[in-house]
DNA sequence: CTGAAAGCGCTAACAC
DNA sequence: GTGTTAGCGCTTTCAG
């Protein structure tokens, strides 16, 4: 009990105590614990500090560390709900990828709250992060992004002076149409988002232009919408297969819509892919415990994330970063074959 | 022109650099924008001081603020998968719990790496975070808990020298199984998870001291294992349903399992509930988008989340806390019903 | 009512 | 090789 206090699990142990007590000075612990010790401090003295510094538990303190260095090694990722499928599959994404790079991701979820900006840009504005990735479906205003801090990357929503990550949406929904003219169907409906995004317009606008490009007539009653929840699509898709003349394949914006058209089309003694083929969109791992499988557009949503991630690191590092496209892929799987008519 | 260098983005503004332009020192500064400007400086001085950080879109330096603080308004969450959706609600609860009380939550995904509290712990160590939030299935040992920090709230896992949120597991299988057993079923199987957690084992315990309540032998062949894959648990289920004497219910450790036993049932021709009852475990979405839905037992993870974070707070703020049990609850949908010689 | 000054814990020039 | 020192930007007594 001579050596002052001895256990006193209070107040973490600093620098300056694992200085004092290793007889040496602040400086040189600092230069020991980060590793910069090479050829500036001999070895007996830098495993003798090392030794104290175990001994006291010390870890340098993070915030001073970060407010020393101006970098906290962390980055913020802003979704609009974590607990979509999709969107925790970006998360796990940019997580290991942030994490490869020595960085951490703190976690915003808007919660579609359409005036997020505002508070998500106060709370980033205190708190240690480098910079942010915002998924957002809605573009952006430049003043948006400023709140939002210096190093700014966007997914999916375009945005003006911001880095961004793009979804080649057309692409996808162009794959989904090919594969179902292809395999001869004409009457082809879409349960479509009702959301106002631009990815949804995308998206309706590219199944008519499909339709269009091999000469079949649009017809409104083919079009529905439904938000992305069971119970509704199911509706919107039950709505489809009463009419006189039901559509023979049903494209939907979301595999969840897909999962309603499945219960509807049960509900009403049709057979899928016989009597009625389905695809999806996103691919989330729901698509694969349907029965049958869902043939669904693929996110790869986890890719997503860590390319947002190397480009927001990239933007932190000065370089500027130059927005890409991703490309999507078709799935195709059980849900969907040849029409009744030319079985 | 006159007034120093006019716009100059590059380093963002400092507190002395409103003060400087403000013709104030630094603390009037600090004082008025931390709002604890009352009745020590005078209206006007405030306001010009505010104008002034607006017009430089002052934002105080979280890493200097927190390092003066000793606070970080910031906890850590450590799960095995946020990709899972039981995990990712429980994720989406407490960030919005953490929110509400002005905290921000770090994310940490383990990927269910066996030695994960080393690198976590590191982790922690070197960014600015007040506490964290462990969601672990096997128990820790008190030096791994101790190298996560000085908050530590654990969940589901239980542990010496930390809070502990955990789940009435028991409960809810007994829940389950009384259920099965007073809609006349005898023959139950259990469709387990192929992990060695205690919570498992906690599970299998509970189905075979149901069973033996009411006198019922327990039969090995009724239980068989997969891990929480769709086409694991569809070989497994199919194992059950192709016996002699097949079970009429299936109690499953997971939603998951429960898909796959509605495959194997589906491929066999078996309707549910007519010829089999199935049981799950979680309440994930998915629940509510097999046909029929799922009876399961619910777990509240949203809320699992916001309580974890109402301790650590807790534990933060200096208060000692107690462990609590939330107790599980059983959602009887479509999937459950009399056993076929019943009807 | 306002300012000066100390110091949170750390890192990196720069001396010695 | 090792120590001294000067801040990073902020909050908070303490004087005036």
């Amino acid at each position: 009990m001579t050596e002052a206090k001895r256990s006193e699990p209070k107040r973490p142990a600093t620098g300056a105590d694992v200085a004092r007590i290793a007889g040496v000075s602040q400086a040189t612990v600092s230069l020991v614990v980060t590793g910069k010790s090479e050829g500036r401090i001999s070895d007996e003295q830098r495993d003798h500090v090392l030794k104290v510094a175990r001994g006291l538990s010390y870890q340098p303190n993070a915030s001073a560390r970060s407010l020393r260095l101006g970098r906290a090694r962390t980055i913020a990722l802003i979704v609009p709900n974590v607990a979509n499928p999709y969107f925790s599959s970006v998360l796990l994404g940019a997580e290991r990828a942030a994490r490869g790079r020595e960085h951490a991701v703190m976690l915003l979820d808007t919660g579609s709250d359409p005036d997020w900006p505002g508070w998500v840009g106060q709370i980033l504005a205190t708190r240690a992060v480098d910079g942010c990735i915002v998924y957002a479906a809605d573009p952006l205003t430049p003043g948006q992004v400023r709140v939002l801090g210096r190093h700014v990357v966007l997914v999916e929503a375009n945005a003006r002076g911001a880095g961004s990550v793009q979804l080649d949406i057309a692409g996808g929904i162009r794959q989904a149409m090919v594969h179902l003219i292809e395999l001869g169907h004409r009457r082809i409906a879409h349960l479509a988002a009702d959301f106002p995004q631009e990815t949804f317009q995308v998206r309706e606008a590219t199944y008519r232009a499909s339709l269009n490009a091999i000469g079949i007539a649009y017809r409104p009653a083919y079009v529905v919408k439904a938000p992305f929840q069971i119970e509704a699509s199911t509706a919107a898709a039950r709505q489809l297969l009463v009419l006189d003349q039901p559509p023979t394949a049903i494209l939907c914006d979301d595999d969840l819509q897909a999962a309603g058209v499945y219960k509807a089309a049960t509900a009403l003694g049709l057979r899928i892919p016989g009597d009625l083929s389905v695809v999806g969109f996103d691919d989330i791992e729901l698509a694969r415990m349907l029965e049958p499988e869902l043939t669904t557009v693929a996110i790869p949503a986890s890719d997503v994330g860590a390319r947002a991630v190397e480009m927001v690191l990239g933007l932190i590092d000065g370089r500027s970063a130059r927005s890409q496209t991703i490309p999507l892929e078709l799935r195709v799987r059980g849900s969907s074959g040849p029409p009744a008519v030319y079985r």
